[in-house]
DNA sequence: GTTAATTGTTGACTAAGAGTCACAAAATCA
DNA sequence: TGATTTTGTGACTCTTAGTCAACAATTAAC
């Protein structure tokens, strides 16, 4: 205890001060601007320091990516609450899903970095299964969501499989996320999704994601059906009630610096 | 004339020499395995003279992924000649996909290495819009797609904006890209979609994807709708017919071996 | 045919950054 | 206080992108 604990605690600290300080890095200069050098220089350590907590460069940007993540997930924790059909559910994830990347607008990209093969590669596998495990989670919790909606006859999976519907979902998910960038202030677009987004003028990406689960969702029969329920209403309950902290910020009531939530 | 031009003729023919050992090299050993050392030694030429074609190794890359991206694009022109209704084109141009990428199942690793905002970052400004005109044509033919649907009366854009349509159905496409890889041999996974595409025993991606893509059509009423057309015959018939010699390959009847064909 | 000018090619060199490790400093223990 | 363990360090190696002065080959001039 005491002792032993306290140089623990002051190594966690540490890994803590790292973490915040990579994350802070990756956002303002991308990955190409992150070094262990800049790092270390700038929480006044000494490389060999930094190695003895990450094997590697690629580690820490997956551990900061992974923690990200997990305080991205939180925010589909808070619909669990609502009680509403499945899918208004699903719906209401997609609101507050767009209305945390609003807020975090450069988070996805953190995200889209631990897709890249070259990094993949060399991240050590205890962090690929940890990113693993939450990206599995998405899918468990997707998964008894169809599997409720087909219990209480709001959807019939016909030649789809359940895990098709998931599947699909998180994958239009995913094909937005390039361009779930808030067009807030202008930036200069760090791919080409974001370059055509730019020149083609899609004005709210987020709203196009909305539209387009919804009409995927139409698609299956998954009822209700956009014709038969005030999704416009629950988008503004939802905002207004289990999202009201995001949208005070977004709309400048409130002031919020984005740092990593470390509750480790 | 002759003399200069004969050597216009080397200095091109070596750029080519260059692009196809680039683009065997970053499928066999991706974009960490890719090095200008090793691709100087492979060519037996000079660093110096690699760098006497392309500004720095990223525009190397993305001159590859532009070839190999017009490559893709052609697969895309074979169903113009098609007869039928434009959802079926639609429809038939995933089919084309699918099937291409079966044949060239690492090609789309290729691609998603120009949408990482590092190597983005750092390529010219030529190349990126080379790039950008290309992703603007499959655009703007979905547009012409859209537009031509809703003067033939099967297609009502209601709330949705004509961009909004097309944007999801390649938001969608490309959200799937990350699992298209073909799962015939057992690959180790490059990112966490391939991950979890492996542990979900999602044997067939390519097929999650044609329904994905059919069940948004359904959901936005574009007809004829999936159960007013004979799509699997259509799948048939475009299999058997315009991307026949795709096919012959896959099921073995033909030898091909990948390469980047340089028609410059 | 010889020489000068131009053009093309080279690989040693610089710079930068990842990762290592022998040693130094600090903490702990006896 | 001195011995032992733990922790932190930064100079070092290694790799790789990119440069550039010098060398080689080709072309032009005389």
């Amino acid at each position: 205890m005491s002792i032993s604990s306290r140089k623990e605690r002051e190594f966690k600290e540490r890994e803590k001060l790292i973490l915040r300080t990579s994350y802070d890095m990756l956002l303002a200069e991308g990955y190409m601007g992150f070094t262990i050098d800049k790092l270390a220089k700038k929480i006044d350590y000494a490389k060999g320091t930094v190695y003895k907590h990450f094997a590697c460069k690629e580690d820490i940007v997956m551990k900061v990516l992974n923690e990200a993540f997990k305080q991205r997930l939180k925010v589909l924790d808070r619909i669990k609450t609502l009680n509403v059909p499945e899918r208004a559910l699903v719906m209401a994830g997609t609101y507050g899903m767009s209305l945390y990347n609003k807020l975090n607008p450069n988070l996805h990209r953190l995200i889209q970095i631990g897709n890249v093969e070259s990094i993949w590669s060399k991240v050590s596998q205890d962090l690929k299964d940890e990113h693993n495990l939450m990206v599995t989670k998405i899918f468990d919790d997707f998964e008894l969501l169809v599997q409720l909606a087909v219990k209480n006859g709001n959807l019939e999976l016909g030649e789809h499989e359940s895990i098709d519907i998931y599947f699909s979902i998180i994958c239009i998910s995913m094909g937005f996320s390039g361009l779930l960038r808030s067009t807030r202030d202008e930036q200069i677009p760090h791919n080409i999704i974001e370059c055509l987004c730019n020149s083609r003028l899609v004005k709210d990406p987020a709203r196009v994601l909305r539209l387009a689960v919804s009409t995927f969702l139409d698609g299956l029969n998954w009822r209700p059906l956009s014709k038969d329920y005030d999704y416009k209403a629950l988008e503004k309950e939802v905002t207004d009630t289990i999202f009201a902290d995001f949208n005070d910020i977004i709309n400048g009531n409130k002031q919020v610096e984005f740092i990593l939530d470390l509750d480790i």
